[in-house]
DNA sequence: CTAGGATCCTGTCAGC
DNA sequence: TGCTGACAGGATCCTA
């Protein structure tokens, strides 16, 4: 689920809460969720420090003192939550976030700390529903060459990477715009949700071919996804703080922030035409009927 | 090259 | 209440 500002959002929690934590243990409660190409994983991450949390894409990297990182990616369901002497959590929102934990969902736990001190003491719990998501221990020197990383394409910010972004899905010209966007290797970070919302801002149907767009309509779609991110980081993404409002009731930060996805049934919040849900590429996809016509060139 | 389906899993919800 | 099938904020692999 979580998509790039879900990641970045969690990046950002991270790194305040655990730079400069030592791991003191790693509890494995679910063997496939923590990997290792080598023998004496939990040896090479226990006492180490952590120096860094970076993000690539979706993929959250954690840098350690020992010249290993994890690698993590949370998939649809994955989850990080710290419990310190305060508690914070952000990736896809459950219950979990606010439950006791581990819980059911919880795969893999690590113990912070610092080995002089016992007042420090704090968890890290990875909880992931369906499994889907992952840990990969992988020397700091080799992340780059993971190759979801090593192929993933431009973040979605910069004016140059505008051209990269063009250059790159122009090889799928008889791709529908909807699963071009959604490949990491043509722009890194993009899931469901942001895809409708970018193409629903860009006024263009997720079904139109690729070559039946023009520059100017690739670049829109392009500025749309990294406004719309952006702007979703600033939000504060899904954390504990999103998913429990102030009375102390769930909230959806995505009620708040979607203008389509999850919508259907609902008034475009530009034209009033209410919004429907479709199939494509095998995602449920969300558009504006109105403002999203199908593309008139067919082959 | 592209679409479509299956796969990895668990949970939830609609419909009968 | 219990069962069933569809579906889910991802990515990869296989087939046609």
């Amino acid at each position: 689920m979580p998509e790039l500002p879900e990641v970045e959002t969690v990046r950002r929690g991270l790194e305040k809460l655990i730079v400069g934590q030592q791991i003191l243990s790693v509890k494995i409660l679910n063997e496939k969720s923590l990997s290792f190409a080598g023998s004496g994983l939990a040896k090479k991450v226990e006492g180490a420090k952590i120096i860094a949390v970076r993000r690539r894409g979706k993929v959250l990297i954690i840098d350690l003192d020992n010249d290993f990182s994890l690698v993590i990616h949370l998939k649809m369901t994955g989850q990080l939550v710290f419990q310190g002497s305060e508690r914070w959590g952000g990736g896809h929102p459950t219950d979990s976030f606010v439950g006791t934990l581990p819980d059911k969902s919880t795969r893999i736990i690590f113990e912070l700390g610092k080995k002089s001190s016992e007042k420090s003491f704090a968890r890290l719990f990875f909880n992931d529903q369906r499994k889907f998501g992952w840990i990969k221990l992988v020397l700091t020197a080799t992340v780059n060459e993971l190759p979801l990383i090593a192929k993933m394409g431009p973040e979605p910010w910069t004016e140059e990477a505008t051209e990269k972004f063009i250059k790159n899905i122009r090889h799928r010209a008889n791709s529908m715009i909807k699963p071009a966007i959604l490949d990491q290797s043509i722009i890194a970070g993009i899931g469901n949700i942001y895809a409708d919302e970018s193409l629903w801002s860009a006024k263009v149907h997720p079904e139109t071919r690729v070559k039946n767009l023009t520059d100017k309509q690739l670049a829109a779609i392009y500025r749309a996804a990294g406004e719309i991110m952006q702007k979703s980081i600033d939000f504060g993404g899904s954390t504990i703080q999103t998913y429990v409002k102030a009375d102390g009731t769930k909230g959806s930060y995505l009620e708040k922030f979607a203008k389509v996805f999850g919508k259907d049934g609902q008034p475009c919040p530009r034209c009033g035409t209410i919004i429907q849900k479709l199939r494509v590429a095998g995602r449920g996809t969300h558009i504006c009927p109105k403002c999203q016509k199908p593309s008139r060139i067919v082959e």
